[in-house]
DNA sequence: ACGATTTTGTGCATGTGTTCACAAGTGGAT
DNA sequence: ATCCACTTGTGAACACATGCACAAAATCGT
């Protein structure tokens, strides 16, 4: 698990789609991989993939928590903010460590530090966007990364007019320059936000200037070289699963409930919560 | 509703973090497929969240393929287009049924077809969004929603100075009007792009109007009543969690080669302090 | 000092998702 | 007609994730 090697044979590309990023990776036992079954020392760290995604929304409630002026909090308190049970959160926290106090909860600024450990957020990382359109600009301008570590230092973009400009106080380099810039201001962490058309030229420039972290806006699946993780966010997608459940939702009605159905603007039942 | 003991929390309300990550998982799923016992009398309705995120991206490569003029296409060609391995290619459109011929493959409009089918897409779900900020413009102007069968049909804010303005062809309303225009032009999906303190305000009204479907760009985690779905799109928490590969990496390499690192271009290892 | 009470941390059972591997069809060649 | 190369569809094994339930540790009240 820990030790995800060798993935097909083949060219030394894999593709990533998104969602799985250890998933895609065959585990193909045939390479040297881990000689031994079970891997005794250094499990600590392997964290599962899900939990390292709560991870990170729990450290946003803590972090709301602790400007709220609270420093201890029970697993109770906190996975019912994060939206999780309780059982859980005690479990994704325990694959990082034992911060606890039974009988009492956590401490809120540790669980921060810890977490902000794990996730390596203790230093910052460069951002790069690519493709200063609507998109584009909406990142550029957003204040929410900055403030949590990770700084947008570069921007691209193919449209003569674009480069040179400044946009969020930063100015736009041609894209010829991504390898280059990207070295040199240490780039560490690159965003498509180009069309579709042009993700895969602009994942390869990024690749070129030493990016290992790529999130991909673009519906398209990139091709990258094993060590580069890619993570994407496609918003058709998310609307086509939205989709599926309505569509779920609107069978079982009609099969629990064959008969009386005047499509009506079922709006009835208005449960503002208090 | 399966008596779920302990689920404790609000009475008719859960809480939503869902996200497009590997494990995501609505914990609704479960709930609604199957209330009974094991009954094996269970019918196929039931596919894997993470199976119908993949038949969308199967979808797009298909579409794809189809324009290019591909009349078929095998299961390994599919697979690696979209970045899956054969097999869970055809275990995925396995869910949906038998459109495959042994030996020569799947073909293209047959599945287009069936996973529009599937994924309910065969009619269009009108969408709404609510926040035209940065992030609400970029998403009121997007092409690819409407051509998609997702039509942006309304659009919400508070700004006084948005309301009546036409932004991608259609006037902002005010807020307080959701409940009532949502009813009315049928709105199907809610998209919440504002700032996060006013996202649980904005999702209430939503609900109020009948929306059943939410995508949310807040990070926020929304409290919603059962019936409700809700995906959430989280840049910050992408970012983190590509930090936290890139920190593995560093570890990893720290682990494996103690000395000795100076081939790249010193793209990595970016010790910014914090 | 000690039991009542609270809450963590985790072993275990259960559930979901992924991968393997191969029998069963299909079309084309001989 | 028979064989062969190819590809699907799926049972079964495996891997990963979730939730339950409870022992272990801590605090508090008496
Ligand atoms: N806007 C949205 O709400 C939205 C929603 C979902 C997905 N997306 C996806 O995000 C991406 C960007 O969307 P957008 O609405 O900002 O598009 P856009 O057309 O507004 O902007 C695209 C930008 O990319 C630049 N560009 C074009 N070719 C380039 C290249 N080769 N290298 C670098 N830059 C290049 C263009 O000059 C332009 O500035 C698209 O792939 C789109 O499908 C956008
Ligand atoms: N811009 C980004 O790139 C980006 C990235 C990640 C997350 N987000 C999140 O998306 C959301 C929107 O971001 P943005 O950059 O567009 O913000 P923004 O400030 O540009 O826009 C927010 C919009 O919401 C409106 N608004 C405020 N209160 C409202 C209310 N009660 N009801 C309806 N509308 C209201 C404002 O008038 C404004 O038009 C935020 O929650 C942000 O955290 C944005």
């Amino acid at each position: 698990m820990a030790a995800q090697r060798g993935q097909r044979g083949g060219p030394g590309r894999k593709s990533a789609e998104s969602a799985a990023p250890v998933g895609s990776g065959a585990p193909a036992a045939s390479e040297v991989t881990t000689p031994m079954p079970a891997v005794d020392e250094q499990r600590a760290r392997s964290i599962p993939e899900a939990a390292v995604a709560r991870l990170a929304v729990y450290l946003r409630v803590l972090s709301a928590m602790a400007e709220q002026g609270a420093t201890t909090v029970s697993s109770e308190e906190l996975s019912s903010s994060a939206g999780v049970n309780s059982a859980k959160l005690r479990k994704d926290l325990s694959y990082i460590g034992s911060y606890g106090t039974r009988g009492v909860g956590y401490e809120v600024d540790v669980l921060v530090g810890q977490i902000e450990r794990t996730l390596g957020l203790t230093h910052n990382h460069q951002v790069a966007v690519v493709g200063i359109g609507n998109l584009g600009h909406a990142l550029a301008n957003y204040g929410g990364f900055p403030g949590r570590g990770f700084p947008v230092a570069a921007l691209f973009d193919v449209d003569e007019d674009l480069i040179g400009v400044p946009v969020g106080g930063l100015a736009v380099n041609h894209i010829d320059e991504i390898p280059l810039v990207c070295a040199q201001r240490g780039i560490s962490i690159g965003v498509i936000a180009t069309p579709p058309a042009a993700a895969q030229a602009v994942c390869d420039r990024l690749v070129a200037g030493g990016v290992e972290s790529v999130l991909n806006f673009a519906p398209v699946v990139l091709q990258v070289p094993e060590h580069v993780e890619v993570r994407k966010v496609d918003l058709a997608v998310e609307l086509q699963i939205l989709s599926f459940h309505v569509a779920r939702r609107a069978d079982d009605d009609e099969e629990t409930e064959p008969a009386a159905n005047g499509q009506a603007k079922g709006v009835d039942r208005v449960v503002i919560g208090r």
